[in-house]
DNA sequence: CGAATAGTGTCTATAAGACATTATACT
DNA sequence: AGTATAATGTCTTATAGACACTATTCG
C-alpha cells in the first residue's frame, strides 16, 4: 500500500517519540538498573526508566537523543575519547515499543525506543530536572515486581536484562561493566553476578585469554592490597566472540523463568 | 529531565511512525528480499522496502501494524494456526531508525520501525495498492548497490541481512525459510545460500540432530523423485540453540565486507 | 613467615572437523 | 542393474569441564 506514503501531513495520527534508557551497572554484587521517581502525572510518584521526548529539532538521531537524555539525567555519557575515560557509557538500541494506549496522556500516542546503557560502577545518581528521586535498584527487584514501574517499563527492563545476559555469551559486553583497566577477577565477577552462577576461575581465565582479541594486557598491576598483585587488562577490538562463553545450564533455566510474560 | 514528560500535546515536534519490512526468502539458490517500486514522490520510481504508516487507531501495536502491511503488500501473513500452514511468515522486530531528515517530506519527521520477515519460498508478489511493481531481488544486489533503494532502506537491508546471518548460528531461524515439513538437505541449503559457504553434509546433519529440540521427525518421506527418499522433519520448540552452528571463517569475513558502512 | 589473593597445569569428556562408504528408492 | 539421492560411521583435533597446586605481594 505504497499510497499510504503519499505526502499528506495530516492524514495519519501523529506520534510523539521518546527514548527510554535501561542503564545497568554492577554494584554490591548485583546487577542494578537506574530508576527515577516520576514527579508528575501520569504515574506520578512511581519509579520509571530515565528518558524523555526526542526533539526532532535538537537531536540529530535516536542515538544522540538517548545520549542527551542520559547526560541530562545522570551527567554521564560518551566522551570524546572513549577509550581514555573510565566513565564512558556503552549505549545501544534495544528495540521500539508501542501499543495502543501505552501512554495514558490523551490526544497523542507515544512510541518509545528503548536503549541499553552499560557502564562501570557508576556514581550515585543525582535527581535531575523534575525527577523526584533517582536511584540504583537491583534489576531483580524490578523483574520480581517488588518495584513497580510506570508505563511498560518493566517489560523493557525484562527484555534488556535478558539481552544483557544473552550477550555476555557471544559479545564483549561484559567489559563494558568494568573500568577501562580491569582485572580478570573483576570481569569474572560481572559474569557471576549477571548470570547468578559461580564459574570456575581457572576455566574462565583460560577461555578469556584464548579468545583472541577480547582483552590485552595493560602492563600495570594492582598494588597496595594484600596478596599477589593482579594484572590489569583493557578490552581490545572484537565485537563478536567466535566461540561463546557458555553460561551454566541452571542459569539459562533461571533466565527462562525470568522471561515469562 | 522528567518534566519533559509533562503532558503538553503541542510542546514537542510530532512524528509519523512507519513500519518497514525486510521480507526474506530463499529462491533460486539466493537470499532474496522483497522490494516494491514506489509510485509517488518522494523517491518515485525507486525500489523500496514494503511498509507504511502505523495507524494508531487501527493497529493495536507495532507487530500488528507490520502484519497488516505485510498482508496488504504481499497477501501473506500469520495465520491462526501457525504450525498448520506452509505460508506462515515469521515476523520479528529488528530496530527503529530515525535521523533528522531521513524522510524528505516537509512538515513532519518520520521514524520507522524495521521488521524482519522470513518465509519459505514465497509466491511471486503481486504489485498491490499504489506500488508500481513488486519483485524479489537478490539481497546482494541491494548490498552491492546494484539496486538503489529509497530512504535509508539499504542500511536496513544491510542490518537485516547481517542479523539473519548471525541468527542462523544460534537460533532456529533457518527453519523459517523452509516449509513446515522439510528435509535436512533443504535446511542445509538455507545455510549454504545465506552464508555463501558450502558446509559438510555429514557434520551438519549430525550437529542438527544432536541439538535437542530443534527438529523432530515428521514420519513422512519424500516420494516420486529418483534416489533414496528423504525423511521429513518439522521444527520443534526451542528458540535458542544451546550450542551455535558455526559458520566457516571465510563466511564471517565476507559478512564483514558486506557490512562496511 | 603467615595470610591473602593471583595465576597457572593436567586429566578427562565432549564436540567439531575431515573424510568415504552404505542404504534405499526410482527407471 | 544402474543411477540418483539420502544417510550414516570413524578417526583426529580442538574445546570445555572438573579439579588442586604454585606464585607473589603485604603486614
Amino acid at each position: 500500500m505504497d499510497d499510504e506514503r503519499t505526502y499528506d501531513a495530516s492524514a495519519f495520527p501523529r506520534f510523539a517519540v521518546t527514548v527510554d534508557l535501561a542503564v545497568f551497572t554492577v554494584r554490591d554484587d548485583a546487577l542494578q538498573v537506574l530508576l527515577v521517581r516520576r514527579g508528575q502525572w501520569p504515574y506520578e510518584g512511581m519509579w520509571a526508566l530515565p528518558g524523555g521526548f526526542v526533539r526532532a529539532d535538537r537531536d540529530a538521531n535516536l542515538d544522540r537523543a538517548a545520549q542527551r537524555e542520559l547526560w541530562e539525567e545522570t551527567r554521564l555519557g560518551m566522551h570524546a575519547l572513549a577509550s581514555a575515560d573510565d566513565k564512558t557509557i556503552h549505549l545501544e538500541q534495544l528495540r521500539a515499543y508501542w501499543r495502543q494506549g501505552r501512554d495514558p496522556r490523551p490526544g497523542q500516542e507515544v512510541a518509545t525506543v528503548a536503549f541499553l546503557a552499560i557502564g562501570p560502577d557508576l556514581p550515585e545518581p543525582t535527581a535531575g530536572g523534575d525527577a523526584a528521586e533517582a536511584a540504583w535498584r537491583p534489576a531483580v527487584d524490578v523483574l520480581t515486581e517488588r518495584v513497580a514501574l510506570a508505563f511498560d517499563h518493566r517489560q523493557i527492563v525484562r527484555d534488556a536484562v535478558e539481552e544483557v545476559r544473552r550477550r555476555l555469551e557471544d559479545s564483549p559486553l561484559a567489559t563494558q561493566f568494568v573500568p577501562r583497566e580491569f582485572t580478570l577477577a573483576e570481569l569474572l565477577h560481572v559474569y557471576e553476578v549477571i548470570w547468578g552462577e559461580t564459574l570456575d576461575k581457572r576455566n574462565f581465565y583460560r577461555k578469556i585469554k584464548e579468545l583472541g582479541g577480547l582483552i590485552t594486557p595493560a602492563g600495570r598491576q594492582t598494588s597496595g592490597r594484600s596478596g599477589r598483585p593482579a594484572k590489569y587488562y583493557v578490552r581490545s577490538g572484537v565485537d563478536v566472540l567466535r566461540r561463546p562463553i557458555h553460561r551454566p545450564e541452571s542459569s539459562a533455566k533461571q533466565a527462562g523463568l525470568w522471561d515469562e510474560r
